[in-house]
DNA sequence: GCTTGATCCTCCAGCGACTGGAGGAGGCAT
DNA sequence: ATGCCTCCTCCAGTCGCTGGAGGATCAAGC
């Protein structure tokens, strides 16, 4: 037996968890001071030291955030996670609801890409007097 | 004549600013204090009062705001936009590396788009132990 | 002239989701 | 024992606003 410390069966220091998450260590202790992540137990010297169940929650933050979840979605989720009797149903209508923000954005965005695309296409680089993406914001009959 | 103030031609307050271009009074209050916006001329009791030439440039920074320029970019282009004998290229510049900046989220949110669509289509409307959308979640292999 | 309500002023705190730095203590490897 | 790495806490900054407190002033109606 290694230490006879009071069941230290893989608990890893904060700097093990970032690595193997790929959080940066400030954001876990971010994600803790918010109450998303629970507070992990300390050795003496005031270490957080966490095991597979805490890696496993911050994996689960991490993808949801690639996901672009935002923080108070990923805690109902997080939530529904913990009472797997519950219905799922929350947890859809949330991804739905993140789903049709996506699309929105798209479209804002294709919108945009439209807008620009035109302007820089009509500028033929001369002087700024002649510039087509200057005329372009000066205009006051913006097609948005 | 109306009034003996100083050349008072078509001045207005802050308020009026805000209604005609539709930039709320706070925000154009920012702009100032970020150095966007010239600091206005002020009345005895320290009104705010803004010329033609002010709101011309506010309508500009609105609709580059609206295009989803930066503050920064902006801050270049109304420069450039000061001085029309020089090239038209940075504009360009700043103009294209947004389009692209634009053109990648774009295909960011796509691919969110297709795993969100496929996590909710998934999902069957049971319990959370059978939900799809949390089992993607907790899933390590994510194909982002 | 007086009252009422709108507008203006400054200052400051907060949003979301981190990020990074200062300043210091402790741990691990040679 | 040396030296570097990691950890700790606290705090300020990012971006682009937004809104509120607390107070002064204006404009209009009566």
């Amino acid at each position: 037996m290694p230490l006879p410390s009071p069941a230290s069966a893989g608990l890893r220091p904060i700097g093990k968890l970032a690595a193997a998450t790929g959080v940066k260590v400030p954001t876990i202790r971010f994600y803790e001071e918010i109450g998303l992540l629970a507070v992990p137990p300390r050795t003496a010297n005031d270490r957080r030291m966490y095991d597979d169940d805490a890696e496993r929650r911050l994996s689960f933050i991490r993808h949801a955030r690639q996901l672009g979840f935002d923080l108070d979605s990923i805690r109902s989720l997080l939530d529904l996670s913990d009472h797997p009797d519950r219905p799922c149903a929350e947890a859809n209508a949330i991804a739905e609801r993140h789903l049709a923000d996506v699309k929105r954005k798209i479209a804002q965005l294709k919108a945009l890409q439209g807008e620009l695309s035109r302007m820089t296409a009509e500028c033929a680089g001369g002087q700024v007097s002649a510039c087509k993406v200057i005329e372009a914001l000066h205009d006051h009959t913006a097609s948005l």
